[in-house]
RNA sequence: GCCGGGUUAGCUCAGUGGUAGAGCAACCGCCUUGUAAGCGGUAGGUCGUGGGUUCAAUCCCCACACCCGGCUCCA
């Protein structure tokens, strides 16, 4: 037999001389197929392309512009780099380098140095030089010992092939080793070889659409009493034009630094007075905020919760008895020492809502008893977290509590299901992703019983609404599963903001019971749900979303009127004065400086509308209207753009139905 | 908390061992009738804070605070 037939893909047959690898498959197939192969996945495993074909194989090109072909080539960049930095810094360490997404990075032991911001220009250097080369990537796969003797100098290296040669290895080693017994390795020159499962690319010089982006410190193997490492991270692309859009999109995600624009639209700040972590809200943050929060109550409100407030400060016996001393003291603002006990700030709402239903016997008539608070917490998050709004230390929540039977259960999560989504259109998020967290067997609390069962109703409320989900298995809270729901902006970032939990350890804890209809006392279930999650947070996330352009509803100024000339001072004043009886949000900027450049400050100010006020409006009672984002209308009748505006502002009324 | 880099006017940023500068913003004046920067002037800084070295520190050294990029952590 000199001809052997593989599958491809689409289920064809294709015959192909024996002992022809992959590349020499594309090549056949087409020659274009060739030039951008860059691995091929043979009976599901992604192999080489180098690598022989067997009779009756199936086989998938990988090519450099799918994700996984761009997988390959970060993969194989991360090694390049590794070799650069061999050669430069040769007594350099070299552990990990694995391809994440967008990108890869490469984790070097200096000796205690660090990586300077030229040196990463040398290393980026040097990598071109090595693709010039052309240097082909070779598998081998050789014994343990073997290659212990070949990393004699590279005890990172070492330590991998110990660890799983002695079964002690993570999933993270395996997939840089291969087996107990052969390791598998990849040279791409005469000095430089890794240990690798592979893919790569057949040689350097597919590469080259690459750049390297920061330096860091990084632990090994994570753990904070490891070793600290030097972490270069790169980004590598299929084409010049892929990677130049990538850093594009890089620089538009930083125009919309919510730390950036909370600065240039005058939101909030973070005084260093105040201490880190902390923000004050100037005016136009504020209205934003409000409104926010004056939206979230009134649909709180027609959702049958009820509104409840608590103190920022509670007795350490709160604490003692909901567990979060035990468990999270170290992120909690140090006690104070106070004339009859010691007071800690709150770090969660819900004990103190335990208290509430605690307070005296409840009946199942009461349930579900919904709670909610916006409540001020907080938390001491450790220096080097902090970032802007999204990790900040005081921080208000959205938070409810919700006590139920184990009956009601499943139908109270199908409702918060479709109250959060409902509440997070309105704020314009439109795509969501759900991920259930199950049980961590080595830590939880409750019945195999209650957990199956609360699983079970977390997952099927989740299949009613018809969404997919992934699960996380033993990433819930030891007191049991939850729904983490992840958005994804204007550009495409997701971010995680809303979580429903069920908890059978507060009402434990706190001995909650209710009378059954059969004169019993039953344990109510709680759950949590925080739906912007933190208020501060969910603010950050909807500047960048909106690139700090509010919706109408949403705008500190939603109208600025700009009379053209000192003579028309006086109608811009009546088109204020007429735009304010409707609660619209208007300002009014006087013809001191031209018109041109009072334009141009209302836009950078990302108001949605400008108001151009002249001889004709004055005398037709009508606006030039600038919207943001489309095109200048002349001569709109004052009462129709009021009309309009109103409109706009109502669109959460409609939502709301 | 760890590693690295920072902190100069409201903002963006120059700069120097001999107590500081630009642009924009602010304020004042002039000009000004139609959609993204008219002209001129004025004011504004304990160069993050504290200590040290020095005749002299914004600059060099140390500590602290805060910020940035990651790591770790995140009820």
């Amino acid at each position: 037999m000199t001809q052997i037939s593989v599958t491809l893909p689409d289920g064809s047959h294709r015959d192909v001389e024996k002992s022809s690898s992959a590349f020499d498959l594309a090549s056949s197939i087409s020659r274009g197929l060739a030039k951008v192969a860059v691995a091929a996945e043979i009976n599901a495993v992604l192999s080489d392309l180098s690598t022989r074909l067997e009779d009756g194989d199936t086989v998938r090109i990988i090519t450099a512009d799918s994700d996984e072909g761009r997988h390959v080539l970060r993969h194989s960049t991360a090694h390049v780099m590794a070799q650069a930095v061999t050669d430069l810094f040769p007594s350099a360490k070299f552990t990990i380098g694995p391809a994440i997404e967008h990108g890869f990075y490469y984790d070097f032991d200096l000796g205690g140095q660090a990586f300077t911001e030229s040196d990463l220009e040398r290393v980026e250097q040097r990598m071109r030089e090595i693709v010039k080369a052309d240097q082909p990537f070779v598998r081998s796969v050789v014994q343990a010992d073997e290659a212990l003797r070949l990393f004699a100098d590279q005890p990172y290296k070492r330590e991998i092939i110990e660890r799983v040669r002695s079964g002690g290895a993570d999933g993270a080693d395996a997939a840089e080793v291969g087996s107990a017994d052969e390791v598998s390795l990849y040279r791409n020159s005469e000095s430089f070889v890794d240990l690798c499962l592979g893919p790569h690319v057949p040689s350097t010089s597919r590469l080259g659409h690459f750049k390297l982006q920061k330096v860091s410190a990084a632990y090994w193997r994570g753990s904070e009493k490891g070793p600290t490492l030097q972490r270069i991270y790169g980004t590598a692309w299929e084409s010049k034009a892929a990677l130049d859009e990538h850093l594009h999109r890089l620089e538009e995600a930083e125009k919309r630094d919510h730390r950036r624009l909370a600065v240039e639209l005058d939101l909030l700040s973070f005084p260093q007075q105040l201490g880190g972590g902390l923000a004050v809200w100037h005016p136009k943050g504020a209205i934003v905020r409000k409104l926010m929060e004056d939206y979230s109550r009134a649909r709180h409100q027609a959702g049958g919760y009820q509104f409840v407030f608590t103190p920022h400060l509670s007795n350490a016996n709160l604490f003692q008895t909901s567990g979060h001393l035990d468990f999270y003291a170290d992120g909690m603002y140090p006690p104070m020492e106070m004339d009859n006990g010691t007071y800690y700030p709150k770090p969660m709402n819900c004990p103190m809502h335990c208290l509430i239903f605690g307070s005296r016997a409840r009946s199942y008539r009461e349930l579900p008893m919904r709670l909610f608070e916006l409540g001020t917490v907080y938390r001491y998050e450790r220096a080097g977290t902090l970032h802007g709004l999204l990790r900040i230390r005081g921080f208000t929540q959205d938070d409810s509590h919700i006590y139920c039977t184990r009956d009601q259960l499943q139908e109270e999560i199908i409702s918060l299901l479709e109250f959060v989504m409902s509440v997070l259109r309105a704020f314009g998020f439109e795509d969501f992703t759900f991920h259930l967290s199950t049980k961590d067997p080595s830590k939880y609390v409750g019945s195999d019983e209650i957990w199956t069962e609360a699983t079970a109703a977390l997952a099927a409320a989740l299949e009613r609404h018809g969404v997919e989900y992934s699960v996380k298995e033993g990433d819930a809270a030891f007191y049991g599963p939850k729904i983490d729901i992840h958005v994804r902006d204007a550009i495409g970032r997701t971010w995680q903001l809303s979580t429903i939990q069920c908890d059978f350890n507060l009402p434990e804890r706190f001995q909650l019971e209710y009378v059954a209809p059969d004169g019993t006392r039953q344990r109510p279930i709680m759950l949590h749900r925080a739906l912007f999650g933190s208020i501060e947070r969910f603010f950050g996330v909807l500047v960048e979303h909106y690139a700090g352009a509010f919706p109408a509803w949403l705008a500190p100024v939603q109208v600025r009127v700009l009379p053209v000339a000192e003579a028309h001072h006086d109608y811009a004043s009546e088109v204020v004065a007429h735009l304010e009886q409707f609660d619209i949000r208007v300002d009014l900027v006087e013809a001191t400086d031209p018109l041109g450049k009072r334009i141009r400050a209302a836009k950078l100010d990302k108001i949605p509308y400008v108001l151009v006020v002249g001889d004709e409006d004055v005398s037709h009672r009508t606006v030039g209207v600038n919207p943001r984002g489309s095109d200048v209308e002349r001569d709109v009748p004052l009462t129709e753009f009021a009309d309009r505006v109103l409109r706009e502002m109502t669109v959460l009324t409609d939502r709301r139905g």
